[in-house]
DNA sequence: GCCGCATATTCGGATATGCGAATATACGAA
DNA sequence: TTCGTATATTCGCATATCCGAATATGCGGC
């Protein structure tokens, strides 16, 4: 795959990136992919307003990556696709290893600094 | 990989997602992927103005995402870590298998009225 | 030093996004 | 139908993000 037409990359991005594009949302993924639930017991699990998670999942269910499910008067949410904790732990693989290198750049100034620079 | 610690997801939020959040961006990681390249012929590739595209670049740059290497008084970009586009691949895919399933709902349902409820 | 090209930054205003609080809707039980 | 629980939506406001335009900085050549 590569240089996708500008008019998916738009899909990619409304449909995918931007509904990544909140720690909330996130987090609402990881907990659904542990286990299924409701809307309530996600908010406590979150501690977080019911209201704002129900914003959250209208969100992340707009763009197919939960999905309703009924159970008498509650609402089960569960992940649409699991696939998306496998790209969000890329991410954090990416991020991980990023960090890495960043605090060994670090150390190596601070060991340069501390050879030929303090006094 | 399960129910990372909340200060982890702030930080892949704040760091790789958030960078994700924006369709240009998304452009650029592509462009980028095809053949490293500096900041004005970016702008040229994407029809974008320079100073958005180096607004777009330090964030990505922040975030450690490209990297930039001198050549006389260009800039060279770079991909920092070609898992990137594996990520961006990878939700391609989702986006793709979702949209098709919606479709077929569509087509089911219109299939369903033209059978059952239409005059 | 000065000039010119490549890149980065700042400013202002428009737009988008998130949240709390209050309210509305949907469902099941009786 | 009425009540109580579960979920969704609306409103107002604060904040964040983006862009265009203008300007600033960095670097090489002279």
């Amino acid at each position: 795959m590569a240089l996708p037409p500008l008019r998916e990359l738009r899909l990619l991005h409304t449909n995918i990136c931007k509904a990544l594009g909140d720690p909330k949302r996130i987090q609402i993924l990881y907990a659904l992919n542990e286990k299924p639930r409701n809307v309530s017991s996600l908010a406590s699990a979150l501690k977080t307003p019911q209201p704002t998670v129900s914003r959250h999942l209208a969100i992340l269910r707009q763009r197919s990556l939960v999905s309703p499910e009924r159970d008498g008067q509650m609402i089960i949410y569960h992940l649409a696709d699991e696939r998306i904790i496998d790209v969000l732990d890329a991410m954090r693989r990416i991020l991980r290893d990023s960090l890495e290198r960043q605090s060994s750049v670090f150390e190596s100034v601070r060991e340069n600094i501390s050879i030929t620079e303090m006094e």
